[in-house]
DNA sequence: ATACGAATCCCCTGTTCAGGGGATTTTCCC
DNA sequence: GGGAAAATCCCCTGAACAGGGGATTCGTAT
């Protein structure tokens, strides 16, 4: 078992936490993805257990790495609940299992389980919200002048303003203005930025 | 010392760090603010170190409470570097420092002497980025209504529903609603809501 | 005790938005 | 060149919002 993160306290907690499951025998930390890459290297782990969010390469970048280089070694992504809509990316890229930091001992011995037997792990907090996990991906489809329409109408500007600034006419902008709350399914300004923010687009 | 914190794993990582600073005691750790507050009541541990995002009653919370109740007892608040922006709510609220869970044993040492002196504690990375903390400074102050309201906007209600649901007339809630603007600066819902998100508000 | 902020409520006016209904031109791909 | 999608334009109605103006109550901190 190997543990990646940068935070020296997660990794202090869960090796702590991995040390009381009887099973487990921990390799080695790395504080980011070249030490981690090295540890992979000279200790071949069977589970490497990554953060998702770290500095410079990223555990989704990292897992990618381990799946292309070193096929057998699994990989379980970790990360905080307000990170959990990087988990299709992260099992796109080769994550065996996805575990939150909030988890309990008894659930990363789950984890590690099932995943060592070739499964796909989710935290169980995760499976329950699936039409989040479904809407989270699905950021909907915009063409080029309704991005450029929901930044101006962003930026607080009114349908005239924003016509004055593209030099169309307001009906136009109106009209962008409506198919973005219809492809956004809401029904008004404030939901719209609100969507468009959660998916970066602003 | 007490530590608070939902995640097991930095409960774990925590006391870790902590158990290798000679002058250091834990008295307890506590899952939510609940047991938080139990805690410091048996025990009367001279600083508190609280993770900021919490279920239910959340770190911001938490120090108001010890501040208000327990005056001599110190907060030292804890969180992600991703939800930084909640500094100088923190510290409103009676925390005496801020530390990233992304610290090294050194900073923490440092942090708990700094607190126990009576100083005020920052974590070093920061300090470095200042044109940041002024945007967080700039954050408008809030008070707790206008954040529901503000929440229930972003979420696509309206005036009217709005009232229906905090039980007030709508003209109450339009007042609000302005305020937030003025506070925000913007002279719609769209630059209001484009804010909140950039705060992390929504 | 009182002064202040927060929260509540009310009104008026004009603008903007939302939800319908259409139609025409451009552009770009097959 | 035909067809589809994008972009443009137009109208109508009613709801919602924005920007003013006020006023009262309630707690709390000084």
């Amino acid at each position: 078992m190997l543990i990646v993160d940068d935070h020296p306290m997660v990794l202090e907690g869960m090796q702590t936490m991995l040390s009381q499951i009887s099973f487990v025998h921990t390799v080695g930390v790395a504080r980011n993805a070249y030490e981690a890459i090295e540890q992979v290297k000279a200790h071949d782990p069977d589970i490497v257990i990554t953060d998702i969010s770290m500095p410079e390469i990223s555990g989704i970048e990292l897992a990618a790495k381990i799946r292309n280089e070193y096929a057998k070694v699994k990989t379980i992504a970790m990360s905080t609940f307000n990170e959990r809509s990087y988990i299709s990316q992260m099992v796109q890229n080769g994550a065996a299992g996805y575990i939150l930091k909030s988890v309990s001992k008894e659930e990363i011995e789950e984890a590690i389980l099932c995943v060592y037997e070739g499964k796909l792990y989710m935290s169980l907090e995760l499976e329950l919200n699936k039409q989040e996990q479904q809407r989270i991906n699905t950021a909907p489809l915009l063409t080029s002048r309704e991005k450029e329409v929901l930044l101006l109408i962003s930026e607080g500007f009114t349908n005239p303003q924003i016509a004055e600034k593209l030099f169309v006419s307001p009906y136009t902008v109106d009209s962008h203005r409506k198919n973005l709350l219809t492809k956004f399914e809401v029904n008004n300004t404030a939901g719209l930025i609100k969507q468009a923010a959660k998916y970066g687009l602003v």
